[in-house]
DNA sequence: AGGACTGTAAACATAC
DNA sequence: AGTATGTTTACAGTCC
């Protein structure tokens, strides 16, 4: 109830000051002001971070925070040079930039020092980014290097002091110095461990998998502190150093996989590469010791494997069993360019994600220690996929909060019931829906992170169901699938299935683009794409609001934006379809995707009741499948023979088949 | 201020 | 009787 009134009064604040955005913000879609004034403030917000960072006292975390907000800048730099060769990056003229270049209007329209990761990574193309990043990870490769490399002197140095100083000293101090520096020596190694395990993570360093773990196995023991430039400089792989690995296209799969698993640090989200084993054929399931949440870990069992499905980003093929699934892996995802760009940006989502979720478990204490929580309340955020944090359901009143398993401890304070916390109705605003935020595209985009994430998605139910619907090839569901999408989809619908099963029976019901059809079986839900466009708006361009909307979108797509940025190169199905990825296409005036260009693109009469459906909108064409005419014929559909052959079956959403047929080059304004 | 939209809750009906 | 499904109404919150 007044939770997420809370959240985001308390919000708007902060998300000004982080660029990257508030993963608590996605919850509702109010964050539309709060999440441009994050965007605007986003450039300002991370230089001022890594100004104050750069002040001599560097911590590795810093630095590398720092490498990335370089790398950030260097791409804007890039793309400020782009933008300012084709066309004035204050220019707002939507149409103008969009069609001069291939690039969204939305990002054109704005500063390249606002741009997120994954903006840039939509306007970048995939060799420019490639070597941007290359440059910056070599960079801070060497950075790094010299970092720890000062820091092992030191620490030698003052070792090497020590002893000599404890000669002349009791044996008990001396003891007591040494345990302190072997501590310290240990923190250094976690530390670079760590670091290690982040640049494997995005291919700087390969390591061979004995040499890269003996030593690190052997890590709680006392260890001897030359062994650690060893380690770090990769003399463990006799004429590899790292620096040479970087060179090398930057990414030796083998090596870091099988590293990059056995170790044991950091937990949170690292989902496992092991995969990348597997291409010589050999049916070697690594097991990672940790990623906890989502994959079994049975011997059976592969991590990339799941419910009979492929789990490789943007592949889920079915596989009927493991042996099928192996098979599958080593033909469809060897180690190729496209395999090897795929681990890479996972990696970057991956790391990205780790440094969110610090920052944002940061920011979450300091609020709840500002809002005079109890420090001591269990974190929520201590679990590694459960990173909402603010969005909070109406605190169990309708629905019993799922025990423990609900990871998820409602902010609101119980002594907090200032104006600020509405204490009415439970409403939200989903934001997306209607302008900035397709569904299908940011579904996309997130979809292993609310998949996992305990985050309720910005969307709203209809237009969930319509996306549930769509996915499928015949475009219809029973209710029961629905429910079954929705609990697949995001893991914040696998609990108060109450409450949501009926707003999605409600919203099947009032809303007239759900068309129910009898068939054999029962009933299944379809929808009428031309009623669902109706609810649109039939204006979209030139508005504040809309700018407004969509810069919020994009501010929210921040929130995640290593996911973004990442999983915009190959994860999901759609983002493989050329409608999607061409920006250049019909949608280039708004990048808003398939989704919501298919709004305006509809030929609908700009008041949008006034004229008799002329065009039977593709998605009929699907309802020729169902056996059994449609109980409430009220609109008399025609198939629309005129349409010709029933769209072709396509495995993937068919969205962008609405892109196609449904958009004839139709101009937006 | 008011309408549209949305989410939530709930009552009720129907079918299995 | 219980459950799933489907319809409808009511109300509150948000946005325009």
């Amino acid at each position: 109830m007044m939770v997420e009134s809370a959240s985001e009064t308390i919000r708007s604040a902060p998300s000004g000051q982080n660029g990257v955005g508030s993963l608590s913000g996605q919850a509702d879609g109010s964050g539309g002001g709060a999440g441009a004034a994050g965007t605007a403030g986003g450039g300002a917000g991370r230089d001022t971070a890594a100004g104050a960072d750069s002040n001599g006292e560097m911590s590795p975390a810093d630095l590398l925070h720092f490498q990335q907000q370089q790398a950030l800048q260097v791409a804007r730099q890039f793309l400020l040079q782009q933008a300012s060769g084709l066309s004035s990056p204050g220019n707002n003229d939507s149409k103008q930039s969009a069609s001069a270049v291939q690039v969204p209007v939305s990002v054109a329209m704005m500063s390249p020092q606002m741009l997120t990761p994954q903006q840039m990574q939509q306007i970048l193309s995939p060799p420019q980014l490639q070597a941007l990043l290359q440059q910056q990870q070599a960079l801070m490769l060497q950075q790094l290097q010299e970092y720890y490399k000062k820091q092992q002197e030191q620490l030698h140095l003052q070792l090497l002091t020590q002893q000599q100083a404890g000669k002349q000293q009791p044996k008990e101090a001396l003891g007591n110095k040494q345990l302190a520096f072997q501590q310290q020596l240990l923190q250094m190694q976690q530390l670079q461990q760590q670091h290690l395990l982040n640049l494997q993570r995005q291919g700087l360093v390969s390591l061979q998998p004995s040499q890269a773990s003996g030593p690190l196995q052997t890590l709680p023991q006392a260890v001897c502190p030359t062994d650690l430039p060893q380690l770090w400089k990769g003399e463990g792989a006799p004429g590899q150093p790292a620096e040479d690995s970087v060179k090398q296209e930057g990414l030796d799969l083998t090596g870091t996989a099988t590293t990059a698993t056995s170790f044991a640090a950091p937990p949170k989200v690292s989902p496992p590469l092991s995969h990348h084993t597997l291409p010589n054929g050999q049916p070697t399931v690594l097991t990672p010791r940790r990623d906890s949440s989502s994959h079994e870990e049975t011997p059976g069992s592969h991590p990339l494997y799941g419910h009979g499905e492929c789990k490789w980003p943007g592949c889920e093929t079915l596989c009927e069993d493991l042996g099928q699934f192996i098979k599958h892996l080593n033909t469809e995802h060897a180690l190729d360019d496209r395999s090897t760009a795929q681990c890479r940006v996972q990696m970057q989502v991956v790391q990205q994600l780790e440094i969110q979720l610090a920052k944002e478990s940061e920011r979450l204490q300091a609020m709840m220690a500002h809002l005079h929580m109890r420090p001591s309340e269990p974190k929520p955020f201590s679990q590694p996929v459960t990173i909402s944090a603010a969005d909070s359901f109406p605190d169990g009143l309708v629905h019993p909060p799922t025990s423990a398993a609900a990871p998820v401890t409602p902010l609101r304070p119980p002594g907090l019931g200032s104006a600020s916390l509405h204490s009415g109705g439970p409403a939200r605003r989903r934001s997306s829906d209607k302008f900035c935020s397709p569904i299908s595209s940011e579904l996309a985009q997130n979809h292993e992170f609310y998949k996992n994430a305990d985050v309720r998605p910005p969307f709203t139910y209809a237009s969930l169901i319509r996306q549930a619907i769509l996915e499928t090839p015949d475009r219809q569901l029973t209710l029961n699938e629905i429910y079954n999408w929705f609990t697949r989809m995001f893991a914040y619908f696998r609990r108060n299935t109450a409450t949501w099963k009926n707003a999605v029976r409600h919203n099947l019901s009032l809303h007239k683009c759900f068309v129910r059809v009898e068939n054999v079986k029962g009933a299944v839900w379809t929808v009428d794409e031309r009623e669902y466009q109706k609810r649109r708006p039939p204006k979209m361009t030139g508005s504040p609001t809309l700018v407004k909307n969509m810069i919020s979108g994009l501010s929210y797509g921040a929130l995640n934006a290593s996911y973004q940025a990442a999983l915009a190169e190959s994860s999901f199905p759609l983002l493989n379809s050329p409608g999607m990825l061409n920006p250049g296409s019909a949608s280039s005036l708004l990048p808003l995707s398939h989704d919501d260009v298919g709004a305006p693109g509809e030929p609908l009469p700009s008041n949008g009741s006034s004229s008799p459906p002329r065009l039977s909108p593709p998605q009929y064409s699907h309802q020729v499948q169902v056996k059994e005419e449609p109980a409430e014929a009220e609109e008399d559909r025609r198939p629309g023979p005129a349409l010709g052959p029933p769209n072709p079956s396509t495995t993937g959403p068919a969205e962008d088949r609405d892109l196609e047929e449904e958009l004839p080059g139709e101009e937006l304004s």
